[in-house]
DNA sequence: TTTTCATATGCTCATATGAGCATATGATAT
DNA sequence: ATATCATATGCTCATATGAGCATATGAAAA
């Protein structure tokens, strides 16, 4: 915030030493309101509750209990998940009668899943 | 596990209505390891610090006093979370004497960030 | 309207996790 | 060898979060 003239090797303990890198990369960088959004969206990707239910999601739709049946899970937990899903629009969901079917929202999270898990295969 | 001799409507309470939907999808679901590990690596990116660091090492390699100064936290909160990238190869360091400089491990990694930005741009 | 059943929600407990202090490590210079 | 400085690590505290019980809600059937 203050020195700046300094061109090479400076003082850090608290500023920084690169000057130039900190100011060109702070300028590239998102809002910090969109990089909380950013975290909050990968969130929901980090729980393995979760992620197996967008798996299954990018396979079929489901209802509920045919998720519940899939991964061994008492339905309150399942219905928590989904709600966190659906409030992010991660899925979406639709009613029958009593049944409450749930899909992906949207194509990106399919590639998410995809490209993520190429990563830990390749690596 | 037992029942799969009815054809569309079932009891659920425990068990899943659909089983041809529910038996087909489980066949096509990753090891039970695989998805904890999906979802161990998205956790990395869940959170508003990490991916600081990482839309930052996207930007340029940066050393740790650098992205201490860009996001205004304390070194060992910074190298805490660097470790963590690290040891799941999110990123690399190379070191410089006694300066130590990070970049994101490979390219998949900026193409996640900014397929997920992409995504709640749109949404 | 009452019952039934699939799903949703409030609440609690146990656990996971991030920030930062204190301190250790490792590299360079003196 | 000693001092210095950038980075790493052990530890603690506060907070966040997931699972599941108990219960509420909402739709269809009786």
């Amino acid at each position: 915030m203050a020195n700046s003239t300094r061109s090479a090797i400076e003082t850090c303990v608290v500023e920084g030493i690169h000057h130039q890198v900190v100011k060109s990369v702070q300028k590239k960088m998102p809002e910090p309101v969109a990089l909380y959004e950013l975290a909050d969206f990968f969130k929901l990707f980090g729980d393995s509750t979760r992620v197996s239910i967008l798996w299954a999601l990018s396979e079929s739709e489901m209802c509920v209990c045919d998720i519940c049946a899939l991964l061994q899970m008492k339905q309150p937990a399942v219905s928590h998940q989904l709600r966190n899903l659906k409030q992010s629009r991660i899925v979406k969901n639709r009613r029958e009668g009593k049944i409450v079917y749930y899909t992906l929202d949207d194509d990106h999270i399919r590639q998410l899943l995809n490209l993520a898990m190429d990563h830990l295969i390749e690596s």
